[in-house]
DNA sequence: CTGCTTGCAAAGGCTTTGCAGAACA
DNA sequence: TGTTCTGCAAAGCCTTTGCAAGCAG
């Protein structure tokens, strides 16, 4: 175990297992390092960053693991994927219902569980279907920055 | 003027260049066409569809005429950016506020009016900080779909 | 005319894939 | 021991960029 176990919950590793297993997950070492990671609070980090803090934890995974790993952990509805920008996935380790707040400017994602959606006003789906989640982002910017170019 | 012209409302040229300067863009040849395959009925389309459609109407434009192109209008408020996948990027010809259903089985993009965001219940932003727009995706699929591999 | 635009093709960034070796049950 | 997972590197996809030629006002 390395030395800045500390830093997060590393006691609960074998709650993470569980929860992992819970899930269908086989809890491999890589996918628990993740899981720690994503884990160790409420947070929203895109693929790179997630490869970043397991590194930063001493531990190493290779990318390709990372991208199968955070595939199958939404796929499990471990965590969800937060799109946000073409090119900006965000990984949410909270599952609770709560929208974003997108800062255009910093590229800055935060939690937002204050505003409400009318599900009820939804209209009727076409038969056969069912609503597999409901993404709200607020995307907020600099009141003084240009709109245009 | 090619002879297919008269397939959307081709006489409206005059209308789209007039919505081109009131954005402030310069009506070239490309952007009309681009704009013409855009505002010849409220839709979704990707950076590639808009390409096929302009090419449909027998003109050519580059890829990256078009990738600059819907970059602009976006930045302009001409058309809007409905991201719904890491990489597919829809560009939305209606800018009245409404909301979007996302197929995650079939990919479809489809209009949404009839949902209520309480945009009064947000919390206060960070002084300087105005909301640029709130986009409301709801994905839904078929009922009958594996969640999970 | 002068500057902005276009087009081509190459470069760029992120993600996925194939296959051999390693780890898990 | 068999199956599944991991890692590496290459391939893939979409998008952006640089530069010379063309169009708009």
């Amino acid at each position: 175990m390395p030395g800045i176990a500390t830093m997060t919950q590393a006691e609960s590793v074998e709650k993470i297992i569980g929860r992992l297993r819970m899930c269908g997950i086989k809890p491999t070492q890589q996918r628990v390092q993740i899981a720690t990671v994503l884990f160790s609070r409420p947070q929203h980090l895109s693929a790179d960053q997630v490869l970043e803090q397991v590194t930063a934890l001493g531990e190493r995974v290779s990318k390709a693991t990372i991208y199968n790993t955070l595939s199958l952990f939404s796929r499990k509805h471990l965590i969800r994927e937060v799109i946000v920008d073409p090119s900006k996935v965000f990984y949410d380790s909270t599952t609770l219902p709560h929208h974003h707040f997108y800062n255009i400017d910093t590229g800055a994602l935060t939690d937002l569980e204050a505003i409400d959606v009318d599900l009820a006003s939804l209209p009727v789906l076409p038969p056969g279907m069912i609503v597999d989640g409901v993404d709200v982002i607020v995307r907020v910017r600099r009141a003084s920055e240009h709109a245009g170019d």
